[in-house]
DNA sequence: GCCAACGTTGGC
DNA sequence: GCCAACGTTGGC
């Protein structure tokens, strides 16, 4: 069992988004990064636990928990020419890009901003919180996640 | 293979 | 809106 947190910009598509979905699943489409698509493709599993990260907005932080619904499959979006996210260069027969299906779990009973996790020692290695850290989606130790439900 | 130019992310 | 950090592109 692997944990991860996933950055969503609150005004494209934000926890209460995830809510109102059917079945409150969503591909996770639109990531153009190689290395957000290799952990997607190669390393999330099924029953997977991921934070729902609040980015670029009033307060930048942890809201709410999914689980990895389905493992990694081709992104439909890069090979639609009226998506936002077409990519010309993937090909149906060789797929660059990848996505998983989220699902969600539950709410955090309030905001884990990312000022919090900056003040806390035991996260200070956290992947999230390194300078420069643009991921979209990061993969986050056993620990660091104990110790962020902990704060809750 | 180098690297300048450019685009994007995301906190502030 | 600014801008630092970083990824990607493409000329050479």
């Amino acid at each position: 069992m692997n944990y991860w947190l996933m950055k969503s910009e609150p005004e494209t598509f934000g926890i209460d988004d995830l809510l109102t979905r059917p079945g409150k699943m969503e591909p996770w489409d639109g990531v153009r990064n190689y290395q957000a698509r290799n952990m997607m493709r190669d390393e999330m599993k099924k029953g997977d636990l991921a934070f729902f990260y609040h980015s670029n907005c009033e307060t930048p932080g942890i809201v709410g928990i999914m689980t990895i619904h389905r493992e990694g499959y081709p992104d439909p979006t890069a090979f639609d020419p009226d998506d936002s996210h077409y990519d010309p260069k993937s090909d149906p027969d060789n797929p660059r890009w990848f996505l998983v299906d989220v699902k969600f779990k539950r709410k955090l009973k309030r905001i884990i901003s990312l000022t919090e996790l900056r003040q806390e020692k035991p996260l200070q290695n956290m992947k999230l919180l390194q300078k420069g850290n643009r991921l979209s989606i990061i993969p986050v130790s056993k620990e660091e996640w104990d110790h962020i439900l902990s704060m809750e």
